[in-house]
DNA sequence: TTCGTTCTTTGACCCAGATCAATGATCGTG
DNA sequence: CACGATCATTGATCTGGGTCAAAGAACGAA
């Protein structure tokens, strides 16, 4: 199992990449394309607020294959806008050198493994489903991007709150009664940070959509969305 | 030329496919792939302000082959969210559902080809090549897309107008003498709609870079910025 | 060239959300 | 299970950029 033994640094990837394919409907992956890929990958774990070390140098691609992660993008000095964040199954491309930094952190113990974008791209070049793979899932990434690109431009407080937690419900809720059960990784700073908000502005949101009935917390993580229907149209879409 | 005739609805799309791959280093590209492109292609000129219409039903793929173009996402009623600007040799991929709905105007007299997502997939999965290249440029479009979202997230009006200027000046800008000619195609509104800012904002901001000496207007639509050096300490970057 | 329309600039004022400041809840640890 | 540290909530106040309003430029058409 990923999470048996913390710290792990450095062991075989090629159970994790296989077991990351057979899971996630990524499709067939062949035995050679599979031998290439655990050469070149490198399997780390990271615990809780731990960074994960990107490839220096290089663009890096990243297999999230357990636990939660923040990819976040330094403007400047405590300015940090998280970018996405990413989950069990979730393919990753970062880019090494742009506009801003990029780093990774885990929000929960977390697995991965890591390519440097090159060595990856040269394998994949020879397996064209790994490439189309690669493809759909970066599309995935960018219209995620540009919603939030959206909700950052053209929405409220109120307006992201609701679609974020719309979103987590989405891709990390477990449907319960008539409602949703999220348990959210991360804190009333990720949100924020990746709201465009404050933490108190996030926690302010929070709380009105308490008082409309839309949401029930328990302790700092849980957050029971009892009407999604009712809420999503508080998103602000047409 | 592209240019000669408008309005154009249709006319074979092989030579302006061609043309696309020829000269903007997309590699190189097979008479077999060609054909099926061209096949499946529709190519279509917009007029400044028209909309380009995209497959209905379908995800949409489009190069641009020639002119200026904004990708909008609809939030709702009267706010609009420009997601990208796209120029000539840009290859644009546009999801039909989602949390948005999108659309394409032409920002000057334009040429694309469009495909259906599916009907492209399908051609590029018998050339990596062309999968390939897909996969690059949809990755650089995820870069953009992220450093957008951190301009929108965490910039004051001053750092995203000043990273508006430097962006298009490496997209679209000429050299002349130290500093850099920008010709924009695109409306204060739009760059308001883009940066999340209104055009009074917009046009404030303009304002304080011309009486810091950073920008120089002539028109609506040309700036000069004689110092692209300085200008770059405005953007906020690290 | 002139006219009319549309786009841009500038000014006055306002508000959503940031900032500052406590207080209260939660949770990991010994 | 009590302590300390971190995280979340709530309140008071401030401000960057939005909104409203009115000139003033720029461009297209005739």
């Amino acid at each position: 199992m990923l999470k048996a033994d913390f710290p792990v640094e450095n062991s075989d990837p090629r159970a994790a990449i296989a077991d990351f394919f057979a899971n996630l409907h990524l499709g067939e992956i062949s035995t050679r394309t599979l031998d290439s890929l655990g050469a070149q990958g490198r399997l780390l774990h990271a615990r809780k607020g731990e960074d994960i070390p990107l490839h220096a140098g290089h663009d890096t691609v990243a297999f999230i294959c357990e636990g939660a992660t923040k990819l976040i993008a330094t403007a400047s000095r405590q300015r940090e806008q998280i970018v996405a964040f990413h989950f069990r199954g979730d393919l990753v491309s970062i880019p090494q050198s742009g506009e801003h930094a990029y780093s990774m952190k885990a929000l929960r113990d977390s697995g991965a493994v890591l390519f440097a974008a090159e060595a990856f791209l040269k394998i994949a070049r020879d397996d064209p489903g790994l490439l189309e793979a690669m493809l759909i899932r970066t599309q995935t990434a960018l219209y995620r991007c540009r919603d939030k690109a959206v909700a950052l431009g053209k929405k409220s407080a109120q307006e992201r709150m609701a679609s974020f937690l719309m979103i987590m419900a989405e891709r990390i809720g477990t449907r319960e009664g008539g409602g949703c059960l999220l348990d959210l990784p991360m804190s009333r700073r990720d949100i924020g940070d990746s709201l465009g908000l404050t933490i108190e502005t996030v926690s302010r949101q929070i709380g009105e959509l308490r008082e409309l009935g839309l949401a029930e917390t328990d302790g700092r993580s849980r957050i029971f969305l009892p009407d999604l229907k009712t809420l999503s149209i508080y998103t602000g879409h047409v």
